[in-house]
RNA sequence: GCCGCAUUCGUCUAGAGGCCUAGGACACCGCCCUCUCAAGGCGGAGAUCACCGGUUCGAAUCCGGUAUGCGGUACCA
């Protein structure tokens, strides 16, 4: 697996490291991961701290490759062929572009961009394939001497040859490419920047890689690197291409149209055990009906060759109907312990247990918590605030008769002294049916006085966490805005 | 333009010649349960298997063509 810093991890790329995982590890195999970090003016050591943070939180780990991030700092890489970031590797780079210069397989070209740019317009403009026209194949050393003259530096251009390309996919199978079609590409720019196509070659061969599975858009580069690892003498790895994981209108997923960023999903309140789930079926099936897997149970189901060939749209609903079963499948230790950095440090810890059985099975994300449980650490006015008069009436009662109910609803609950829950439930049926009203209708000014919304937990589960005094200062409150508002 | 890849309900998919009057899940709709909202249970609607032609007794499944979509076509990866 190879990402590239220029970003943050992006889904796409966490789905083709969780495919790389997988594959890894169902055959036993050693699972590697490099940091393509040729593009100096775009890589980042914050967005190679993304990555790996957010490769580990996932769950998908790697044998050989930084496991830190830290750039040249020193995150220490492990595995035989270290470093395992290109940055620190071009020495490596150098050496190989040499030898293909040496054998004429490549050569140097001192065309300019403005130059370059011009040839293809022209190309374009005759509809003809724009490609490089090999101006500096034929290039007398005079003309060398004289680019050198004018202090211009030459690119290396690699000298594809005409031939077709054929391989083995391990997804698509046969797949075959004309690369007489082509253009002599740049493998090191004139700065001395070696290119993707040149040195993802060389660290694979480097490094022993005998797989590569990489996304579908990497196919129609597949036989670029095929004619340079035949031109450099390097052993073919196997390739495989996966489908991509597109936007609602089945382009290839971006960021302006999709969120992207598994760090956003980390803070919206996904799971990773959910996301690594939903990745591993966009694109793959295992064929049974269940569909809830750990990322072990997916390894030892994965099968490379089952993967599909088409793009899979990125559904949203999906992800979050996942989520709510990974969240509701938590015990409830484990969904406090993951609640807590998210809500307020004022809210106690034994409240937060007591909330969680009663919000677990309300939740789609875990930072739907924080509206679900806010009645409880927003001090009372704060809360009173959240409603008027009119949400406290159930359909077809005024407020003079509202306040009747509420009245006698409080003084049966400030009757119990015990305060919980069941007793609590039970009090106020029996008031209810007392008052001649139904339950519902009856609890609602309750549940909008206590908890300020008229969407809540289970009231009088609310009602125990939020202790008995708050709770009889809340209706008390509302009782009040009731008279007042049927007064006036 | 050229090259390549793909095409089963809105979405993710099952399906590898007869088990398919195409199955499941999400989303959607209805009912039940119910203190609100969820969760859960039950049921419904939803796909002429892109299209055309061929092979075959028989095709979603095999072959050919067409269309459409997507990807690539950089001194980005």
């Amino acid at each position: 697996m190879a990402p590239s810093p220029t970003g943050p991890l992006h889904i796409g790329t966490a789905r083709t490291s969780l495919y790389n995982a997988l594959f890894a590890r169902h055959v036993g195999g050693t699972y590697v991961l490099r940091i393509e970090d040729t593009d100096l003016a775009r890589s980042t050591a914050d967005f190679e701290r993304d990555i790996l943070d957010n490769l580990h939180w996932l769950g998908i780990t790697w044998d050989e490759g930084p496991q830190h991030a830290g750039g040249d700092a020193g995150g220490e890489d492990i595995g035989p062929y270290a470093p395992y970031r290109q940055s620190l590797r071009m020495d490596r780079y150098a050496r190989e572009a040499d030898r293909l210069l040496a054998s004429g397989a490549a050569y140097h070209c001192w065309c300019t961009t403005d130059e370059l740019d011009a040839v293809r317009r022209e190309q374009e403009a005759r509809k003809q394939a724009p490609r490089y026209n090999g101006r500096c194949l034929t290039l007398t050393d005079a003309d060398r001497a004289q680019f050198e003259a004018e202090g211009r530096r030459p690119a290396v251009r690699f000298r594809v040859p005409a031939e077709r390309i054929r391989f083995d996919d391990l997804i698509r199978g046969e797949v075959e490419f004309d690369n007489g079609l082509l253009g002599d590409f740049v493998i090191v720019r004139a700065d001395g920047v070696p290119l993707y196509h040149f040195v993802v070659v060389i660290d694979d061969e480097q490094m022993e890689i005998s797989h590569v599975i990489r996304g579908e858009d990497h196919l129609s580069n597949t036989p670029k690197h095929i004619a340079l690892i035949r031109a450099l003498g390097y052993r073919e790895p196997v390739f495989g291409h996966i489908p991509l994981i597109l936007n609602p209108d089945r382009s290839k997923m971006s960021k302006r149209k999709s969120q992207t960023a598994i760090s956003d999903y980390r803070e919206q309140g996904y799971l990773p055990e959910a996301m690594v789930n939903f990745l591993a079926f966009l694109g793959w099936s295992p064929g049974t009906k269940e569909e809830i897997f750990s990322l072990d149970e997916l390894a030892a189901r994965f099968e490379i060759g089952e993967v599909h060939k088409a793009g899979a749209v990125f559904d949203r609903d999906r992800l979050d109907y996942l989520n709510g079963v990974y969240i509701r499948g938590l015990t409830d230790d484990e969904l406090t312990a993951r609640l807590r950095p998210l809500l307020p440090a004022a809210l106690a810890d034994h409240v937060l247990a007591g909330l969680v059985p009663l919000v677990k099975e309300r939740m789609v994300r875990l930072t739907d918590a924080v509206e679900l449980s806010d009645f409880l650490s927003e001090p009372d006015e704060v809360v009173a605030s959240w409603w008027s008069v009119d949400d406290l009436l159930p359909k077809g009662r005024d407020a003079t008769e509202v306040a009747a109910a509420l009245g006698a609803a409080r003084a049966a609950l400030a009757a119990d002294d015990g305060w919980a829950a069941e007793r609590l439930e039970t009090v106020g049926r029996e008031a209810a049916e007392a008052h001649g009203w139904k339950a519902g209708d009856f609890f609602k000014p309750i549940r909008v006085a206590v908890t300020g919304k008229a969407i809540s937990p289970p009231l009088f589960g609310s009602m125990v966490l939020l202790g008995r005094e708050r709770s009889l200062a809340r209706m008390d409150g509302a009782l009040e805005r009731l008279r007042t508002g049927a007064a006036a």
